[in-house]
DNA sequence: TCACTTTATTAGTCTTGACTAATTATATTT
DNA sequence: AAATATAATTAGTCAAGACTAATAAAGTGA
């Protein structure tokens, strides 16, 4: 197995990577560590060692499909473990990903597929994050921020985009979770602030910066 | 808190403690883990700068208040854990204790008592140990070893004294488990090996050494 | 008591995965 | 193009936690 470090790194390049990143560099990866870009390069020449993944300064980090499969997998893990804590352990969706974030380290022999079959194989985490299935397939999503959605639409919350306590508090003061249902009632010029109605409770203003994280269809 | 390794010092010498070693030695705490006296010494130096336990040559090590309480956190962690990975995922109680060694060094405000509340607040293993509280008290537990009872005495069977997968393996082939109920039929004179009654089912010879690792009342 | 065996302890190394500081490459500005 | 800023890389250190080999201390048996 590897070890918990080699897999921080090997999530924090498949996630990038996810998002699209064009370029994977020993600045950004630091950056989502919160570690060193020295330190980064001393694992990725490890990492490229075990061929997990290939690294040079022009493509930056690319991750082997043997190194993909791994990150798939703690991906698997985190977001069980997540619904874990949340559906049965009653946490609420600002505190499992740092719980989540320990348990993703945890291996045994079919753990994984006994905990997915225990909750009863969710396609979705707390925060609106497809959980690969056993054998690594992700189900596609397509939606939309907040942000880009025409003024007059009606909208449910299916995703959000960063799972930090601190917004996901924020959302919970604002009665938004997922499923929420919003319709998008103005749009502010000045500062693209967005006023949306939430379905049969109230009207709110969300920030630009909250209406890119929030995901919708 | 803690790093992984020194808790798991810390929960081998309270094991040991409770086992009532009357002396607690480097060399039996590096059999316990596995590993060497020198290592173990430089640990028990830093664990006694923590303040957790107190070593010198003639007493052994023993554990402070502190020390204990934190190795009792982590035994109530392990069972606790062991009784989810038994009940809710189905895992035999041969397995469970190699998973729990991991899952115990977990640390999440709550996460403890969460899982003791989902769980339903057991009060022992699946191996018949006894789970401490929240508060860390430990139902007190006077179970007699199958090897002590006298020939004719039908018992229950309460606890097993070794979690190896290989002695429960053992005792799964031969139908035994905790709540099994045993008359002792004969006691071979030339061995001290037992011919046990399982109770509706069969008649079974148990070595001597299994006989002392199963507690019955 | 003396030789022998077992334990404890010390000293020195090693690996992992961090860090800082210095250096070299690349990009951006002017 | 030169100056400047940013990024990548290298070199050297460090702490944790292990190990081996060497030495010192106890314990045991004859
Ligand atoms: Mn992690
Ligand atoms: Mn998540
Ligand atoms: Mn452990
Ligand atoms: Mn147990």
């Amino acid at each position: 197995m590897h070890s918990l470090s080699e897999e921080n790194y090997l999530k924090a390049i498949y996630s990038q990577a996810k998002e699209g990143a064009h370029k994977i560099t020993p600045t950004s990866i630091a950056e989502e560590l919160r570690n060193n870009p020295a330190s980064v390069i001393d694992m990725l020449k490890k990492l490229g060692d075990k061929k997990l993944l290939n690294y040079d300064k022009v493509k930056g980090a690319r991750l082997t499909e043997k190194g993909t499969k791994i990150a798939i997998e703690i991906v698997r893990k985190h977001r069980l473990w997540e619904v874990f804590l949340l559906e049965k352990l009653g946490y609420s969706w600002g505190e499992v990903h740092d719980i989540a974030e320990q348990l993703e380290h945890i291996h045994y022999e079919d753990l994984t597929d006994r905990l997915d079959k225990f909750l009863g194989y969710p396609n979705y985490d707390p925060h609106g994050d497809p959980i690969p299935d056993k054998n690594g397939k992700i189900p596609a999503t397509k939606w939309q921020a907040l942000a880009e959605v025409e003024i007059g639409k009606k909208v449910k919350v299916m995703n959000v985009d960063d799972n930090s306590p601190d917004f996901l508090k924020y959302l919970d003061k604002q009665e938004i979770g997922l499923n929420s249902i919003l319709t998008i009632k103005e749009i502010q010029n000045f500062d693209k602030s967005l006023l949306v109605e939430l379905k049969g409770k109230k009207e709110i203003y969300l920030s630009p910066e909250a209406s890119r994280k929030i995901f919708v269809e």
